[in-house]
DNA sequence: TCCTATTTAGTAATAATTCGTATTTACACA
DNA sequence: TGTGTAAATACGAATTATTACTAAATAGGA
């Protein structure tokens, strides 16, 4: 799927962004990068570290945690799903889908009968049966807003 | 919102759901579901734990923990956000969607214009303001769906 | 070359959730 | 209306992913 020499390619734009960020580009952000930067299947922390560790057997866990999470907040990766918050409960029954909050939690329900009968495309199909759709609309509430203009 | 007459229907239809499930219509269970069923906050464990122990001042964490998995399973409440245990990663920039199995954790991408391109409807802009779209299709993959059909 | 951000190692802390187990309780049925 | 029993609870302890210390070593990059 994914070419050495695109693999290649994205580790050498990730040593441009690194200066643009005004971050080191070492040899362990890297390798972590050409890991997840070599597979589809998003691997965890510790799969990576296993993978790595092969290349630089003196990694440590600690960096990869702390690199995956530098990474993130410099939008050179993503995270699957929103771990790293507790679980929240709902016990509306009816179809409906959420807006969450990124600074304070806030999660509010609203209903979309466009996106409720979504079909599927067909290349999901092929990759196994659908049995719920979920969705959640990500940003800054209201109050959020307005806090956050005020310190700036 | 939701009125007192409301909820107590909702405490009285889970006791006949309790009956075809074939679990127990605890006094925990109808408290932790009539507060869930009072608010539209989604809240986490802790809370529903504080709030429960007002009127049921013996009640565990652990119960509450406990009741609110057995709730899920039989489909009276839902969890929002990801129910997976560890993160995982993603070097993949281009704008896409996840099909999740939850058997085994596959995770494939997938590409879809028509969601990329999605208005949030206008009861979310009341809410706030939205910067990303997450969507996640949810079901079982070829390798666990045979897996499943040979298990019975 | 040299400054300093970063890594390492190794341990400890957190924090959400789950487990072990003795005890209690719901409820089917006598 | 009592009673037996499987299911559920309470409580503390355990687990698990992740983050936080530290001090000393390393290595980017100007
Ligand atoms: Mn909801
Ligand atoms: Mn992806
Ligand atoms: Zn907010
Ligand atoms: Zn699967």
């Amino acid at each position: 799927m994914t070419s050495q020499v695109q693999i290649d390619q994205r580790v050498k734009s990730f040593i441009a962004a690194c200066r643009q960020h005004g971050i080191k580009a070492t040899q362990q952000r890297m390798e972590i990068l050409r890991e997840l930067a070599s597979t589809e299947e998003h691997p965890d922390a510790e799969t990576v570290f296993a993978r790595v560790r092969k290349r630089l057997p003196t990694i440590s866990l600690d960096t990869v945690y702390r690199t995956l999470r530098t990474l993130e907040e410099n939008e050179i990766i993503s995270r699957v799903g929103s771990m790293r918050e507790r679980a929240r409960f709902d016990a509306n029954t009816a179809p409906h889908h959420h807006f969450v909050c990124s600074d304070c939690g806030l999660i509010g329900d609203f209903y979309c009968d466009e996106l409720q009968g979504f079909p599927p495309p067909p290349e999901v199909a092929d990759m196994g049966s659908v049995d719920s759709v979920y969705i959640e609309l990500r940003g800054r509430c209201r109050a959020c807003q307005i806090k956050r203009d005020r310190t700036e």
